[in-house]
DNA sequence: CTAAGCGCCGATCATTTGCTCATGTGACGA
DNA sequence: TCGTCACATGAGCAAATGATCGGCGCTTAG
C-alpha cells in the first residue's frame, strides 16, 4: 500500500517529504514515488524542486587543509583578524555558486552567536547570493542597518534588497537607507545627510558591531556601471583618477586609499572603515583580485571571506 | 588541465572536497575527476566515503505541517513540555536511519544555546546513532554525567559509549560510571553506590538540566536482554512483574510506575525522572509504542523526540 | 461558449551513478 | 624470497536519474 495516510495539503510539505526521503532515507526515487503514493516523475520533480528553492541544506563537516592553510597566509599577510576560504568550485561554475553557501554559513555563526549586535550591510550581487543562503533563524535581538544608499538613478529602488531579505530571515528589526545610492551634487548630497531618519540611520552604522560588504571592481564589468549608479564616463574618469575598486561605491585606488574625486562625495552612505568598526568583506573572482589586493594592502578591510582561487592569486605575487 | 594543485596529502580531504563539488557545485562525477585529476571511479568512491564517514551534513529547512501537527497533539494529550516529530521513512529502512539526524540537530540546538549546563545520559543503541550524527562544536561550558553504568555482567564496557563519544564532539568535561549497570546482589549495589566517584556522579545526575535517554522494551527482543544485561528468566520474572518498559533499566508497567522488584534495586544508575530534572526521551519504532505510551502516561518523561509513525500510533488509541 | 495560453503530468530516452568483479600493489610474516 | 592478505584501482554493466516531448485539463480572455 502506498503509505500516504490522508492528502497533503501543500506541496513545499511534499517537497520537503520527498527531499527527507531522498537524502536521510537514502531512498530511491521510485521508493519514494511509492511511499508518498505518487509516479516516480512527480517525485523526481518534487526533489528537484527541494534543492531549487533552497528547502535542503547541505554542509562539509571537514575543513580541508589546503584551504585553512590559505586561511593562516592571508592573515598573517594582510594582519586580518579572520579570513575563511572556500574550496574552488572549477571555472565551470559561477563563483557564488560555492562562496554563497560557505558565507552564509560563516555568518549564521555570527548571528546565532551574537548578544543583540548591529549590523551595517552593503549591497550587491554577492551579499544578495549569501543572504538567500542564510537559514531563517531567531535573530530578533540583533539590529541590521544600511551602509549605503540603495536607488538607482532612474528612481527605482536596486535589485540587491540585501537588508530587506536579511531582516526577513533573521526577524530583526532593520533600518534601510530609501535614498539614492549617488546624489546627483554636493549639496543635493548634503541635503539627504541631513535628514533625521539618514542621520539616525548613519550614526547607526558608525557604531555597528560589524560591517558586512562586497566589493566591486572598477573595470568595464564594475557593479556600480553595470547597474547603472554611473556612467561610463564616469566611471572612465575614475579610473583615470587612479580608482580600482570600491566598497559601497567609495572608490580607492591600487594603495587602498579612497580617491579624491567629487563621486565620492555625493554618495550618500557611510564610507567604511569607520572609528573602529571591523570589516568583514565577501568576494571571490578573477575580477575581484585587484581591488581585493588593494583594500587588504591599505588596510580597509579586516576580515575576509572568499575562495581558494582568489586566495591564490591574493597570496601569489604578494 | 586538471586543476589539481599539488597533491593534496590526506584522502579524507579529497573526500569532503569531492563532495563540495558534487553537492555545492553540482558537478558531475566526471566533472570532479577531471577538477581533482583522478579517475571517475574514484570520485565515486570519495563523494560515497564522505557519506558514509558524516562528512556531509543535510538539513531539510521546512516543518512538514503534519509532523508540526502531531507535535501539538502529543503535547496535548500527555502533557509534554515539548515534542519533535521526524517524517517516517517507511518500513523498508530502519527508524533510526531517519531518527538520529533529525534528534541530533535538536540536541547540537539544545546544546548551543544553553550557557553551561549538565546534561545526564542514558545509552542505547538509539542515543548511540544520535550521537554520532551531531557535529563536533563547541560544547566546553557544559558538563555531561552518566545516569548509569555501563559495565556488562561479562565485564566488557558496554558497545554504547555515549558520553565519551559526546564528550569528544563537545570537547566537554564528563563524568562515566564505570560500573556494572546491574550489580549482582543489593549488598554490591550499595557498595557501588557509596564510592565516592560514584556518588559525586550519582549527585550531579540528580542536579542535572537535563536528563537524555532513550526507551526500551521488556519483549523478547529486549535491549536490556539482547545485550546481555539481564538474563530470559530474568526477562520473564519482570514481565510477570508488570514490566512493559524501562528508562536507563528501570523497569515500568503499563501505568508508568516502576515496578516492584529487587532487580530495580540492584541497578546502581540514577532512576529519572529525579527531582526537578527534565527528562528528554528519544525514540522511535513499533516495539517502543507500548513502553513511550506507559512512559508518557505516568510522566516519566517530559520531552519526546519521535517519528510520525510512531505520533500516529501513540496518538490513535489513546 | 470557444479557443488560446499555461502549467502539470506521464512516457521515453540519454546521461549519470553505483555496484561487482577482476586485477594490481604494498605490507607483513613465514 | 616468496606467499598471502588487505586494500585500492579501473572496467564494465545494470540501475537510477534528469531532460525532453506530446497530451490533458484548467483558467482566462474574447
Amino acid at each position: 500500500m502506498a503509505r500516504n495516510g490522508g492528502q497533503i495539503a501543500d506541496t513545499r510539505d511534499l517537497a520537503a517529504r520527498a527531499a527527507w526521503l531522498s537524502l536521510v532515507g537514502g531512498l530511491t526515487q521510485d521508493q519514494i514515488a511509492f511511499e508518498l503514493g505518487i509516479s516516480r516523475q512527480r517525485a523526481q520533480r518534487l526533489v528537484a524542486r527541494a534543492y531549487a528553492e533552497k528547502l535542503v541544506r547541505v554542509r562539509i563537516d571537514h575543513p580541508i587543509a589546503e584551504c585553512l592553510e590559505r586561511e593562516q597566509a592571508l592573515k598573517a599577510e594582510y594582519g586580518l583578524e579572520s579570513a575563511w576560504v572556500s574550496p574552488s568550485l572549477g571555472p565551470s561554475v559561477d563563483v557564488l555558486t560555492g562562496l554563497a553557501p560557505f558565507a552564509a554559513s560563516i555568518l549564521e555563526q555570527v548571528f546565532r552567536n551574537g548578544q543583540g549586535q548591529v549590523f551595517a550591510l552593503g549591497t550587491g550581487r554577492t551579499l544578495q547570493q549569501v543572504v538567500e543562503s542564510i537559514s531563517t533563524m531567531d535573530g530578533a535581538r540583533h539590529r541590521l542597518v544600511s551602509l549605503i544608499g540603495n536607488v538607482a538613478p532612474d528612481g527605482s529602488a536596486s535589485l540587491y534588497e540585501v537588508i530587506v531579505r536579511l531582516a526577513e530571515k533573521l526577524a530583526a528589526p532593520h533600518f534601510p537607507l530609501s535614498i539614492p545610492l549617488i546624489s546627483p551634487s554636493l549639496e543635493v548630497s548634503g541635503l539627504y545627510r541631513s535628514l533625521p531618519h539618514v542621520r539616525k540611520a548613519r550614526q547607526l552604522a558608525e557604531s555597528a558591531d560589524l560591517a558586512i560588504v562586497g566589493i566591486g571592481q572598477m573595470t568595464k564589468d564594475a557593479p556600480l556601471f553595470v547597474d547603472g549608479f554611473i556612467t561610463e564616463e564616469e566611471r572612465q574618469d575614475l579610473v583615470a583618477a587612479g580608482a580600482i575598486g570600491e566598497l559601497s561605491g567609495h572608490t580607492f585606488n591600487a594603495k587602498g586609499e579612497f580617491v579624491d574625486h567629487p563621486m565620492n562625495q555625493r554618495i550618500v552612505g557611510v564610507r567604511v572603515p569607520v572609528n573602529d568598526v571591523p570589516v568583514l568583506c565577501i568576494g571571490a573572482g578573477k575580477a575581484k583580485v585587484a581591488p581585493l589586493r588593494a583594500a587588504l594592502s591599505g588596510g580597509l578591510i579586516h576580515q575576509l571571506i572568499t575562495d581558494e582561487d582568489t586566495a591564490r592569486r591574493l597570496l601569489g605575487s604578494g
